[in-house]
This record gives structure tokens, C-alpha cells and sequence, in this order.
DNA sequence: GATGAATGAGATTTCATTCAT
DNA sequence: GATGAATGAAATCTCATTCAT
């Protein structure tokens, strides 16, 4: 931050103020790799590239590099949505499109994947998790979302559905996508293709399954 | 259930046959409670009624419990599941429907819904886990559903899309419908009511969110 | 023993008063397999052909049964060593030799080579044991080849030595050559040969490694 | 060592690089005391000063100490006699008088018998011990001896004898004579007196057991 | 600030022994 | 007499956390 220090070449950095941040993304790796329960503080300081007290000089206690884990990683996240949210106004299919992609390129980098991922296997053991989670994330973009199907509805944008369960339709797919690919190895050709399933989804989700009466009309005739 | 024998204490119960599946009970309830690492087979043993030794009579080490419990669960849904998608044969769109609301009636039951929290908590520290779900349950139900998509985009039901993909968008709305509601407490007034979910995303998984382009025009007009 | 009961063929033994023997053998194999710490009570039972809880209406304890085994088997070899030190008078070198070759014979009935086996290892921690062997085997044994030897010198045969120790140089070869084969598989091919052994040993014992000082003049002539 | 650090309490001794070895010894004593399956991991940690945890820094196991504990003794102690059986070219008794009364010498300290005792004791429950026993140990001692004896036939010194079952006969009574004293607590007034034995034996070995022929006659006449 | 040796509670697993049937 | 289900003490090993240096 200070002048003099900056960014001097990764040499110089050793030993700075970044060794909170390094802890964490060693901590991450591992509890997405082994979990939680199976992750010893001594694998986490090995490879942030310091000694096992040393870990303890920055956090009192192994869940709570969880907690600041999971902190430091979703308010951006949630953050970028809810700008995408706030700054269009007209057509929510838009929007919807623009934050679905949105997702679907941030997801692309295992380190943001890593977090959902992170966050759905530890949960159910940390109710304070859920908690900041809930709180951070949940309760910000649900309204939000909300808002943006209700005014989608009421200027005709949208057909009458319940806003509130509507999220799970459009948040759902991308959820079970990765899942597959996560835990299952379940993917299409070559990766997981985010935008492809997007694609996929969002003509689904504003169009629907079913063939148009006149093409089957049509086609029928 | 006899009035003299009732429930007198665990020590008058000896060569009960269903001394296993007693294990198997308490052992998920307590997995699904707070995760597997943190079960105690003392736990267990305690919950079934009997004590830590004898869990061992039953199942070799803690881990074959998990695994006798997932196996025990997971052939029945799917055999049901792929027994409504082959005896069906006409619109697709009708088996969807059945199918997920099938889904829906059973996973209202909290002894059926443990089982795929318990696997998706659990699958990323188990690799054989993982491999029996998919050979048993993931690889006979995706070739089934994506059978039926195809053929109703081949007989005129659906319009052109990813079968494969197609699939995320079918199920991963009740995946992230069920995951608020147990990760995070988010849920329907009143319960998760499965089927109100179901009733929306299927109006909007066939016809689209989108208003019906005529409806548009009036209402603009 | 009784007239009657006899050996009335391998069939109508079942549920003899054998059963207490049955167990001694079972026991006796295992112990030698694997110690008496590693085989357990219903192993035991087992390969003696009845269940874990019938051991315990013979047998007051795990340890009891190693105790009967070696009282069992020590007194027969201690007898017969002892019946041949006090049938013969003259020459010791004679008793010595039918001694050792009489031992040899019998340990190379695996069944009987055991028990030395066992007590060997076990005797360490069982000080009762220790004590058992060697009231009842080795303080019957041990004066009557001290007194053997002493009268041997006394009338001639032997030279000036000390009968105690002169004891080990008798047996220890034995012991030695039993202890390389079982322990570490060392031996000659195609067996124990103990016969060969005795030979050799025999010829060393009463003659010396020593060549004869006329032979060796005579080489060198 | 030093007046002011003297022993004080083994809360104070930090980065003592003879840990492991403290280890050794504790573990050594307990194991001849109680044998390996009756000592555990806490009796070691205790006598050596030091938490149950501790020593799990040093051995992965406590098989792990028996072997290191094995491997520690042994390979010195074939060392030396190999040192001398190569050193010596001529009458090859000299050398066995040599090798024996040095291992008398070795074998009057308690810390290096206890090694073959330990070694007798478990080696039927360790496989990898015995290999190792017999790689470090018997494969290097018993073709140099072997070469010896065989030598002293050739040029004289020894009558003719089969070399691999003479190697009993040299080291057989010294083994008896431990034995018999470990074992059983049998053992010559006032301690092992090993070289009493020794000189005893090597009497026998070499000068054979019977009055010498002229001496008889002398007698008789 | 940093280290890593040391601790000790706690987990899984084994098995001699008991005892209702 | 016989069984084998059940017990529970005890053993090995792990690892979050502390603290002397």
C-alpha cells in the first residue's frame, strides 16, 4: 500500500502483509481437495510456505480460516451480480442473460469455483457458515431477483409465475451442472462448457421445451 | 408392540434380524446431522440401541457403513424412476411431469431426501461412493431421459435442443430448490412444498417465461 | 480307558469327553502360527469345531488353555528323556547318543517340535509358565545328565569338564539348528535332517573339531 | 552435563537430536520386559520422558521401532565378528576362540543381549524382521564361517566335517546357555559367567568330550 | 515475529469374556 | 450343555493447539 514498498517483483514479496492471503488460497485448495474434516492445519501451512505456528500467528483456530475463506471469496461475487442487477432496468431477460453469463465466466475459474463448491460440502457442519453466507449472499440477491421478476411480470416482459420459485429454474441448471462435473465427472466433451449450457438453458427458460403450436401446425400440415 | 414386551430397555433384545438396518438408521440421521467425519461409531451405536462393539458385528469399519446405508437407498428411487420413464411412450412432456412429481411426492419423505444430501455432502471424500451412485443411479437415468428428449424433438413435442444439457435444466431447479431449504433454511412459508415448486417450473420448463408474443402486443397496445 | 468307551471309530467321537483335547490342539497349532497374543479365543474355537462360549466351559481363560497345552505335552518328552538316562549304566557317550537321537526323532513330528516352539516364545511373559517347565522338565532333566556326566568322568569315558556347562554344548546345537530352521528358514535342503545333524554334531562332541595330531604329521610329511 | 542444565525435569529439554534414540532404549527395555504385544506405545513414551504423541514424530508405527530398534543393534554387532573372521588367516581355531570369547564379552552387557533375546522373541510375529535379521546378520556370518571351517579341513587343522552343520556345534551352547538363563533364571552361581562357558566348550569342540585313548589306558591300568 | 517439538484428548477398532436363550 | 450376540476396556494412531526458544 505504502509507496516505498508497492509491488517490488515477486522476490521482494516475501514476508509482506500478503501472508494472511496466502494462508487462504493454500486452505483453499486443500478443503476443496479433501474436505474440511481431512484438511490438518500443518498441510495448509506447508503449502502457504510457512511453519504450523505460524498459521495461528493470523488465525485462533482452523475453522476460522473457513470462515474468512469463505468472506473474503463471495461479497465480490455477490457484489458484481447485484450491480448487473441494479443497472439495467428494461427487458429482465437481459439481465438474466447478462448475469447468467456473467456466472458462467466467473465459474470458469476453478479458483471461484472453488468457493460454491467449498461452501455446499462444509455447511451443513458450520451453522455459522450459513449464516454469513445467508446473509452476505442469499439475502441480497434473492430480493433483488425478486424485484426483477415482479416488474418483469408486471411490465409484460414475463408471463404470471411465482417470482420467488422462479429463481430455482434459472439458478437451478447451473447448479446441477457443475455438481455433475464436481462430484460425478460428468461433463460434456472437453470441459464443462459453462457458456454452452447457458445457451442451452436461457432458450429454454424464456421459450420453453415445447415445439410452437404453429411449427407443429406446420409441420404437421 | 406386545404389551408385556414393549420397549424394556436394550437389554432384553437379542437375534434381532433387523439389528443392521436399526444401525443403518441412526448411522444417517447422525451423517446427515453432522457429517460423517464428526459421526462417532459410538455415536451410532448409541442411537441403535447397542453398543460401539457391536456396530462391528454388523459392518467392518465406519466407512461400510456409509456405504451399505447409500446402497441400501439409491436402487429402490432409481428403479422407480426408470420404470416411469420406460412405460411411457406419447409426449415426453407427460413423463416429465410424472416423473418430477414423483420426485417431488418422494422427497417430501425426510428418510428419502437424507440420502442425496448425504451423498453430495460426502461423495468428494468417498470415491467409491461416487462410483456406485453413478453406475447405479446417474448412468441408468441419463441415457433414459436423454432417450426421451430426443425422441420428443424427433416426434415434433420438443423443439431443437441439447438433449444432454436439457437434462440440467429439468432437474436442477428441484436440486437447488431442496439445497436452500436444508443448507440455508430458505424455504416456502410453511414447508418446501415440492409440488408448488414443481406446478412452476414445469409451466415454465415447457412454455417459456416469456408472456405469449400476442399477449405482449395487447398489452402494449 | 474303560473297556467299552474304547476307540469305538472316528465317527461316534463327536461330543466326547475329547472335546477338552480338541480345543488343546486347535490351540496348540494356532499359538504356534501366530503367538499367543494374536489368536484369538474364537479362532481357537473354531478350528476346534464348536463355538467361542464352549472354550469358556472348559477353559476358565485364554491363558488356562496355553497352560494345560504345555503341562499336556512336557511331561511324556521329560519321561521317556528320563526313562533312557536311568536304563543305561555304562559307557555316557552310548546314553548320550540314544538320547539325542531319540530327540531328534521326535521333533521331527511337527506336532511335538511345537511345543518347544511355544514355550520358547511365550515363556517371557508368562512367568507362571516358566515356572511349570522348569519344575516338571528341566530340574528332572537337568541333575540326571550332570550326574551321567560326572560318573562318566569319574569311570573314565569323559575328560575333565564341567557337567553344568558341558550341558549346553550337549543340547545347544540342537536348539541352534531348530532355531535357524523355524525362525529363519534356514536349513539343509530338503529338511531339517536332524539325523545329520546329531551325526555330525555326535562326532564333534565326543571326538573334537580337533584333526588327530598323527594326521595332521602325516599331511605334512 | 553441564552444572547449571543438569537433568532438570523433562519439560526443559527441547531439540534433543538423541530423542529417537531414547526412544530405542525404552523401547528396548520394555519389550524384552513384556514382550512386544504387552508394551505400549504410552509405556515407551513414559519411560522415555516424552507424550504418547511423541513418539509418532520419531516412528511412523511401533512395528517401526521394533525394526529401527533391530536395525540398530544388530548391524555393529556383525560387524565386528566379520572384522575378525577376515583378519585371521591361519589355524581357524584361533579365530573361533576369538569370535566366541568376543561375543562372550558382547554378550555380558545386558543392552546387547537383550537384542538377540528380542529378536528370538518376536521374530515369528515380523517377517520383515526376520529378512532383515537375515540379510544383515546370518546371510554375511554363516558363509564366512562356513569358509573357515572348510580352510581348516583343507589345510589340516580340522577334521572332516560337514561345514554348514558344524556352525551348531560352534554357536549352539551359547545360545542354550542365554537361554536356559533368560528363560528360566538357570544359570551358573553368580551370573552368566560366559567365559566359563566358553572356555569350556571350546575344550569340547575342539578336543572332543572323550578321554583321550592313551589317558584311558593309563588309567585303566 | 517464527518455528516445530511436544502434548493429550479423542477417534477407530479389536477381542476376551459374559450370559440370555 | 452349547451358542453367539453383546459388551466395554484397552490399544494404536491422529492432529489441533500450545509454547519454549
Amino acid at each position: 500500500m505504502n509507496e516505498i514498498e508497492k509491488d517490488r517483483g515477486p522476490k521482494f514479496r516475501r514476508r509482506a502483509e500478503a501472508r494472511p492471503d496466502e494462508v487462504l488460497d493454500a486452505a483453499l485448495a486443500l478443503f476443496i481437495e479433501k474436505g474440511f474434516a481431512a484438511t490438518r492445519v500443518e498441510d495448509i501451512a506447508k503449502r502457504a510456505g510457512l511453519s504450523k505456528g505460524a498459521v495461528y500467528l493470523y488465525f485462533p483456530s482452523k475453522e476460522a480460516v473457513l470462515e474468512a475463506l469463505v468472506r473474503r471469496a463471495i461479497v465480490p461475487i455477490a457484489d458484481s451480480a447485484l450491480q448487473t442487477l441494479h443497472d439495467y432496468e428494461g427487458d429482465p431477460r437481459i439481465v438474466i442473460g447478462l448475469v447468467l453469463n456473467m456466472l458462467a465466466a466467473r465459474l470458469s475459474d476453478p479458483r471461484i469455483l472453488a468457493m460454491p463448491k467449498l461452501i455446499f460440502r462444509e455447511v451443513l457442519g458450520f451453522p455459522e457458515l450459513a449464516q454469513m453466507y445467508r446473509r452476505e449472499v442469499i439475502d441480497r440477491v434473492i430480493p433483488a431477483v425478486e424485484g426483477l421478476i415482479r416488474r418483469g411480470i408486471d411490465q409484460g416482459y414475463l408471463r404470471q409465475v411465482d417470482p420467488s420459485l422462479t429463481i430455482r429454474s434459472i439458478i437451478g441448471p447451473l447448479l446441477l451442472h457443475v455438481a455433475m462435473a464436481e462430484l460425478f465427472g460428468i461433463m460434456p466433451e472437453g470441459g464443462l462448457h459453462l457458456d454452452k449450457l447457458v445457451d442451452n438453458h436461457l432458450s429454454i427458460l424464456f421459450d420453453g421445451l415445447s415445439a410452437p403450436p404453429s411449427a407443429k401446425t406446420w409441420s404437421a400440415s
